[in-house]
DNA sequence: GCTCCGACTGTTATAATATAACTTGGAGGC
DNA sequence: GCCTCCAAGTTATATTATAACAGTCGGAGC
């Protein structure tokens, strides 16, 4: 399993711009994972939430990629670790990681990513590239103050919104590299 | 199979404001069936498609609805009507409706929902209602617009967008009828 | 310490959604 | 008529997800 997927030298942003989409542009990703854990743990601790080892675990998985994974390819890997791993484990990490913004489900694909700014309150919207299938938040709060305005024309309140982009990420649009 | 849900007298809207939001407002849903049948017929000859009789029929249960439906619960219909009816049978008019724009996918659901306007160049945003689970379109250019930009600045270029809501429509926001 | 409780994990089974691959049929062009 | 192509029929299987129940573990209260 290699960690690192995405760390090619070239880029139309340096690395400090654009962090919020970190997911296209290169970064140490070893920090990265680490860093999102331990934003998780402290969560965790602050709010009484057990970030058991299982659930670590996934995180780390899905952290591991910055790429939406399915929860059998989640799977696949604890039992390449040893485990057992029937459905129902990957599925109810998976369910604590996004009830607790973790991680969010792309429902377009599927499939779920870590979520790349644990501990802020944030409804992204997914750039998913439909060639390497890496995929990035970005924010998605204009984008859905005026879904929020037509959907309230039409009396309809809106609890939780979906917004998924499908197209070309900026490595996979270029020719080559 | 009740072929009209929503006809009930009560409503924040006349009949003839709010067609955008179709799905939430009464209306005369056999004549709405009929139009968006006609228009798909139309198209169909206008564009060289071939509308089969599967394809119609399909078409004529997603529109019976203003609901989305799993292609499964075409399927049953399907066999209610003395047909074998196997899951790549639904599938493939689904497919076919939704290439062609006379329906769409819900994603949010894994579920499809015949379009509210055939025939215009259109993409929609949902208002996905969890209580009743009926599907409304509503205008997603602007939010669309934002979208783009914001995708735009991380040098992503979108495809295909997914946009859905999901809350309450006005029936089942109000206490009662 | 003990016990109870609630949350997490383990396990089996199965449901729900979707597609692959190959065969048969039927409409239209030539 | 015959060929071609696209659609429909059919079998099998892949992929995604949940139900249901049994076992385990850790902390709260006594």
């Amino acid at each position: 399993m290699e960690l690192i997927y995405h760390n090619k030298t070239k880029s139309h942003y340096s690395r400090t711009e654009q962090m919020d989409t970190l997911s296209f542009t290169p970064h140490d990703h070893s920090a990265c994972i680490a860093d999102a854990v331990r934003t998780a743990e402290q969560t965790c601790r602050e709010s009484g939430l057990r970030l058991t080892a299982q659930r670590k675990r996934v995180l780390e998985i899905l952290l591991s990629g910055h790429r939406a994974m399915g929860a059998y390819d989640i799977l696949d890997i604890l039992k390449e670790e040893g485990q057992t791993a029937q459905p129902p484990i990957a599925y109810r990490a998976l369910d604590f990681l996004v009830q607790h913004g973790f991680a969010h489900k792309v429902e377009r694909l599927n499939a779920f990513i870590a979520c790349a700014h644990p501990g802020e309150d944030h409804a992204p919207a997914f750039l998913i590239c439909s060639d390497c299938r890496r995929v990035a938040e970005t924010p998605s709060a204009p984008a859905r103050a005026l879904l929020a305005e037509a959907a309230a024309e039409a009396g309809f309140r809106i609890d939780t919104a979906v917004i998924e982009a499908v197209g070309q990420c900026p490595d996979c649009a270029e020719p080559a590299a």
